[in-house]
DNA sequence: CTTCTGTTTCAGAAATTACTGAAATCTCTG
DNA sequence: CAGAGATTTCAGTAATTTCTGAAACAGAAG
């Protein structure tokens, strides 16, 4: 499958950021080809399209089936694995967002959570600043969390909303009491 | 200096996070050594408690600074180049978020508008999701943009409420109109 | 069971990235 | 300006990561 001159600028474009993203040159190509194509894709195209071995995309599509990235589908009739993206990027931003999430930042919360369990350590500066980034990130963790589960539509409209959330920041605890995993809101009504 | 067990150990996880964060293990090393220390700390000192080089501290440093995660302080008396993390941890967040935003993201934001720009390439499926793509990522760095304008005690606050949002989210539109980014939020008052 | 088609594994090669020590540079101070 | 202290640069080396081709594996069909 030869690239149109779009797919070529796109795919090549995404495996240079792979480094920056944190996956590997063939792994970013294998997702923008698979991105940008309408119709799934078997491993012996994308080896083809992109020009490396036939190891390195199945290690490839592996890599992208560990994040979730990416669905395996069959052809009728065809015993080869066909490949594609979600149609929703929602769905797609998502899961990317999960798994950095679980890649990134888990790991790290645990660790600070096992340095606290290990009690006092003689040093009150080092053990203060690990107890608020412990907080600092459960915080943030604790609204994904909750964001996670808003459903898209209520998500555009909350990003479209922008900068007025300001305002409405501020009649927060005016409101009527709903349900939350917050403690205390500023004020109880 | 030697390094307490506590240190040692939140040390060596940054070390060991880094390359998953897109930074070396030594630049995770010496940004958690910093991020644990009360009091500024030159090059020296870092290379000595790291066991590294000093070549390589000075590059460590020089990244750090190139992220704007270190900020640079002067001793009365002494020549020598001292470093700390800032005191407030959402500080340091909104510049991780910066500058990962800058690094990860805008290149391919440009990059995709660059395409946009190229024109029809016969490709409509191609097309439809790159343009959708573009809006997507303009949508969420629109919403960050509004964000990052936003007070530190503001956002604790919005995000302490969570799931509560969801409700609110309904009540936009019907709230009394304030200036704002969006052209139209669902509703119009 | 054997063959055929497709996929995965894996050891080594290639490429990239990180680290070091030595030399160069920079900048105060006397 | 000369010398001392501090930092940076850089070429070479080490370590790590990525990629490949060959071989092993899987399972459907005859």
């Amino acid at each position: 499958m030869a690239l149109t001159p779009l797919q070529q600028e796109f795919v090549l474009h995404f495996g240079e950021m792979g480094s920056r993203w944190g996956i590997n040159r063939t792994v970013g190509q294998i997702y923008a080809l698979l991105f940008l194509s309408r119709a799934p894709l078997n491993a012996e195209t994308i080896t083809d399209a992109l020009g490396v071995s036939r190891s390195n995309t199945s290690m490839g599509l592996k890599e992208l089936q560990s994040w979730n990235l990416v669905r395996l589908k069959h052809v009728p009739g065809d015993r080869r694995d066909y490949f594609t993206t979600p149609d929703d990027l929602w769905e797609i931003v998502r899961t990317l967002v999960a798994e950095r999430k679980k890649r990134e930042i888990d790991p790290t919360l645990t660790k600070l959570r096992e340095l606290e369990m290990q009690g006092p350590a003689g040093d009150d500066y080092a053990e203060a600043r690990i107890a608020e980034l412990r907080a600092l990130i459960e915080m943030m963790t604790g609204f994904y969390e909750d964001m996670e589960r808003i459903e898209t539509e209520r998500l555009v409209t909350l990003m479209t909303y922008g900068s007025k959330l300001a305002g409405m920041i501020d009649k927060i605890g005016t409101l009527p009491k709903l349900s939350s995993r917050s403690t205390n809101p500023r004020k109880e009504a």
